[in-house]
DNA sequence: CCTAAATATACCTTGACACGTATATGCGTT
DNA sequence: AACGCATATACGTGTCAAGGTATATTTAGG
């Protein structure tokens, strides 16, 4: 369980991580809003603060949980190299996001996109 | 196997990702500059096909592999939201948002960035 | 056709990790 | 001190994915 990678691709761990963007959580405020177990949840936060992603301070016999930035700058950082190559091909992103708004449309407030003509691909590399 | 954040995070997977960041790469290539024994290779190139990371075509006894964009798109779409908790490092976000600005500038169309400070942390627990 | 090269797949083994259950630890209250 | 609540940890179990080795498939060329 070294690398950030491995820590994000737990399902459960990407949803404790996305309950605490909007604030601090205790463990069982995360275990009653996302349904685990107490245990399960314990663990992963366990997990989740060992690699960075959080941070806990003692309140009482609660632990209050909150996110610290670094390790998803990590995942930014190795994104980033694929960013030049995918604003090449900016028309099927814009396809892409488009399906992702439509998905996501019931938290309502969906940022608009407009829609433009295809523009060219392919940078002729075939044999 | 089925999210993206499963795909990455085997670290051979993305070596191989990294690699074809370049250009694309046949399989052989990809097994020699990699040091990794070939069906090793031929596996991951497959999740990675399966997963819509790359794409191949065939020339002549050959498979040239190459990147396809929207996976990566996912997983910057999930990084998203916690944008606003790094922003720490101004400098990067900017950075990142300058060249957003600038590959779709083509497209003519303004993209909104905040700016300033977000200063808008420690929303007051109770305690 | 037959062979060699490039790549894919099949089979097996192994190890890691997520889960459930049970239990331990810590803290506050009476 | 004793109890109860919140959280952590220990242990046993099952699953699944990655690696290794061997073999199959495809294609070019003689």
């Amino acid at each position: 369980m070294e690398s950030v990678f491995e820590i994000i691709a737990e399902p459960n761990r990407r949803a404790i991580l996305s309950l605490l963007v909007s604030s601090q959580q205790s463990v069982g405020e995360i275990e009653r809003q996302l349904r685990m177990p107490q245990p399960t949840v314990s663990k992963h936060l366990r997990v989740l603060r060992e690699a960075g992603f959080v941070e806990s301070t003692v309140d009482a016999q609660r632990r209050l949980y909150r996110l610290k930035p670094e390790p998803f700058q990590e995942v930014d950082a190795w994104l980033a190299q694929f960013r030049r190559f995918w604003s090449a091909h900016v028309d099927a992103l814009e396809r892409h996001l488009d399906r992702m708004d439509e998905s996501t449309a019931t938290k309502g407030k969906t940022r608009r996109r407009r829609r433009g003509p295809n523009r060219e691909r392919d940078k002729g590399e075939t044999k």
